[in-house]
DNA sequence: TATATAAATTGCGTATCGTGCAACAATGAA
DNA sequence: TTCATTGTTGCACGATACGCAATTTATATA
């Protein structure tokens, strides 16, 4: 993009302001001052003042009790609780997805956690005819699938137990992994190498390869890969595809992020 | 509180008038066009797309691919992920969580769902000395516990198989549920009644009352509760403090939906 | 406790910025 | 095609949001 074609439209200043002091606080981890307000904007404290003043009356702002410093308000709760945000992550991964798909030539899911389960929400099939398993809508156990394990990365030992209880997990096929300390061991590879794989550990013959969405670089809000039968899909082309599928996924996550970004 | 004492903070209102947008975005399922937004907020359809405008340039609104209406961008969804919501439902509640424990003269707990665990976030202490299991940060099962049963309480059969598996429910005292089924019918009861009961389901001579909080009246984000040992919490009271923890719980419920009500 | 320093809040005049009007473009229906 | 609806841009007026400065409130220091 060389030279910004930003449309003529004219900018609502107090709006943007007001936007930017949300995004500001929500991403601080401590409450934010006025003071801090007023100096990352560089307006007056008093313009400040007057723009978080309205952002609270609206809910979108709180103070903790007693303090005077802003953080986030309910009305930010309200509204993310309510909102179907699947839709929004299909709509952001649609395009990368079907270039995956296509890139590969194999089919490309893209899945979110649903409690203990993944959960596909879209996928884009490549030439092939042959259908593979992961349709729009199924629910797949977490641990043993390359889109579950993506989605449990960040999970250390305890937490996994928590999620899963002390037992061994439920076995589909030889390679399942049934032990909480190898899933957590699993789920720290996961996280350094940055993405998972699935070696027909819950359905027979299938490869699969999984990449965890982040925001910000952290929380995890979904995953991406590609499926295929094992015939077609040889291990020697994990790292290849891994890195691919990493690619997409820190694409997916940056404009998650910024809008703005190109394309 | 008979006039508006209302501060004289005149309010912004470019950025009240975008607050409104986001807001009736965020609650409407469907798209919202342009003409919807100026109609609502009785601006001139310019004045309108300005707004919407800016929104949109900041990743607060979006228009599906093709589409020109509106619907949450991906910085709503950015920011919500990232904030650390826990803090927010325990700072609105916990009034009332005080205040629930010294009327009823027990311990009250707050919890939220974390995976396939209640997670206790907040408590309050009445002035008995013996202290109740239920200690702020513990994780305790969501199928045989009273805030476990009413975060589940939306919970139709074929989700709570997708959450627990098939197979039948860890056994802890004589009282616990272990069949799906009948967790099922258990969660629709608690639905039609507001209320969820622990009979020492899962610790031993205790009795707990929880009830699901609700944002809208419909999501469940957390639940509140009242525990103490059996010996003290005779089942004759389950429906007046059953009726009493509702109370709470629809006030909390409401109060994250409009943060202007009354204290 | 008193005093000093900083931060939050309010009043006010002015220039800016947002607004509505009206013209224009794009889209869709008949 | 025309007509009707909705989205978008130009423009001029005036409401409004801004910064300055004064006042109140909170926090630190002696």
């Amino acid at each position: 993009m060389p030279a910004k074609k930003n449309s003529q439209v004219p900018f609502i200043q107090s709006l943007d302001r007001g936007l930017t002091i949300l995004k500001c606080v929500a991403l601080s981890q401590q409450p934010v001052s006025l003071g801090e307000i007023a100096g990352l904007l560089s307006i007056d404290r008093s313009s400040a003042f007057r723009l978080a003043h309205t952002l609270r009356r609206r809910g979108f702002l709180a103070c903790p009790p007693g303090r005077k410093d802003y953080v986030l308000g309910s009305s930010m709760w309200t509204l993310s609780h309510q909102y179907d945000w699947s839709n929004m992550l299909v709509k952001v991964a649609h395009p990368e997805l079907k270039r995956l798909a296509t890139e590969i030539n194999e089919t490309a899911h893209l899945a979110i956690r649903e409690g203990k389960s993944a959960l596909f929400i879209d996928s884009a099939h490549a030439t092939h005819v042959i259908a593979v398993a992961g349709q729009t809508g199924e629910l797949v156990p977490l641990y043993c699938t390359a889109h579950g394990k993506a989605l449990l990365a960040d999970a250390d030992e305890p937490e996994l137990r928590a999620q899963f209880g002390p037992g061994p997990l439920q076995k589909f096929t030889k390679n399942t992994i049934t032990g909480i300390k190898a899933l957590a061991k699993e789920c720290s590879d996961i996280k350094k190498r940055g993405y998972a794989t699935d070696e027909s550990e819950y359905g027979a013959e299938m490869r699969c390869i999984a990449a965890p969405i982040r925001i910000g670089d952290q929380t995890i809000v979904g995953s991406i890969g590609i499926s295929a039968p094992a015939s077609r899909f040889a291990r020697e082309q994990y790292s290849a595809y891994g890195a691919e599928v990493c690619r997409v996924a820190q694409r997916i996550g940056k404009f998650l992020n910024n809008p703005d970004a190109n394309s």
